[in-house]
DNA sequence: GGATGTGAATGTCTTCACAGCT
DNA sequence: AGCTGTGAAGACATTCACATCC
């Protein structure tokens, strides 16, 4: 196994979605090529990505679906369920508790934190919403692996820093500000004020030239 | 000017952002070092990416903070207003249309629209939310520029192909799914699910290698 | 003197093309 | 015969290092 970029990651993340919609269709095998078409890539940058993992496939065959789902959900650490915690109860924290999609992957939010005296003491479905005085004592009882920052981008430094000081070793941002964490802290950036400039700019310039992404992967 | 990448545009924006809280904080001039301590790259990137826009900088000072800014944001196309509409009034939907800083960046959303019944006709502060199949009629009287997927995944594609047609031309996507748009047509993702599953990874295999991001570009 | 702007060097990711299984 | 897996080539992005100019 070789060292594997943020892009390749990204991708597998892509196929995997794609080849359960496939076995939803009840196809049992797919090509490289196919799932090219589908991912929008090439069919040697799917062998490629899946390659730097083992040899999955079958040679005048491709890949056999299921076979390959249960790899890259191994590969990307989906077969555990995770410990969430979600940092900020505003809309955006609402609408990501909402998100079912998170549950469905494993991603389950065990605590809630919010520093509006009026948001604390909320039930949320089965949990109520805490003081962000709490942090380090919820998240250390709780052990929870990954925070999610929801939080106005003048307190995100410091629920970051407190996070990790009680054991968060991944951490999922929406404020838009650079955030730093130490070494065997995972840090991923979700910032949709970003993204919209980028439209802007891909408008402004029109005809220069073409333009697409993937939050970097988006797919 | 040169070809520009999608990373150098998101660190402009990134950089925009920083040198509005040094002007913030009476800052006038600011070396590329600096910017880059604030910015988490290198000096050389700093210059580099500038430098495909043109010189902006004195050599033995460094850049005026209020000049950059306003190179910055011509470069982003942000002098103007862009007209938005938003596809989707569910949770994700209304977090979007509460998240005031894309207003305070030029992009007015102008319309929102659902095709739930009991959501159609809900007053969101000075616009009513309206039937989905108004889309294409909407989207022309109001000359939306660019439209926010917030439906679910299997809606994405239909609606984006309707909001095309009717003539945007960028799209910021937040279905998890690969849309396919045509040609001078602008897309980004984000895709919350992917950079958890980004995070799984790296947790599951901790040791073996360092990670950070930005939705290429998050910070 | 000090910091920019930039060609050249390095590093990383993607695409090509084909040998090797099935 | 068909499609994978992969070394090698090519494209792209970042970093270095220094001549240039304020």
């Amino acid at each position: 196994m070789k060292k594997v970029s943020e892009s390749t990651v990204g991708r597998l993340s892509l196929y995997l979605r794609l080849l359960k919609e496939a076995e939803e269709q009840g196809i049992l095998t797919v090509s490289s090529e196919e799932l090219a078409r589908r991912s929008g890539t090439t069919a040697a940058q799917v062998r490629k990505d899946l390659s730097s993992f083992g040899s999955f496939g079958k040679r005048g065959l491709g890949y056999s679906v299921s076979d390959l789902i249960a790899e890259l959900r191994s590969i990307l650490g989906l077969e555990r369920t995770w410990r969430v915690a979600l940092v900020g109860a505003g809309r955006i924290g609402a609408a990501l508790f909402g998100y079912q999609d998170f549950r469905r992957q494993g991603f389950h939010i065990r605590a809630v934190f919010d520093s509006d005296p009026h948001k604390i003491g909320q039930q949320w479905d089965e949990l109520v919403v805490r003081s962000d005085a709490e942090i380090e004592k919820v998240v250390r009882e709780e052990e929870i692996d990954i925070a999610i920052i929801a939080v106005p981008e003048s307190a995100a430094q410091r629920v970051v820093d407190r996070v990790v000081q009680a054991g968060v070793r991944g951490i999922l941002n929406f404020a838009p500000v650079k955030l730093h964490v130490p070494p065997g802290v995972a840090l991923k950036n979700v910032n949709m004020a970003m993204e919209m400039e980028g439209l802007s700019y891909a408008l402004s310039n029109e005809g220069r030239s073409r333009r697409q992404n993937s939050t970097k992967e988006g797919e």
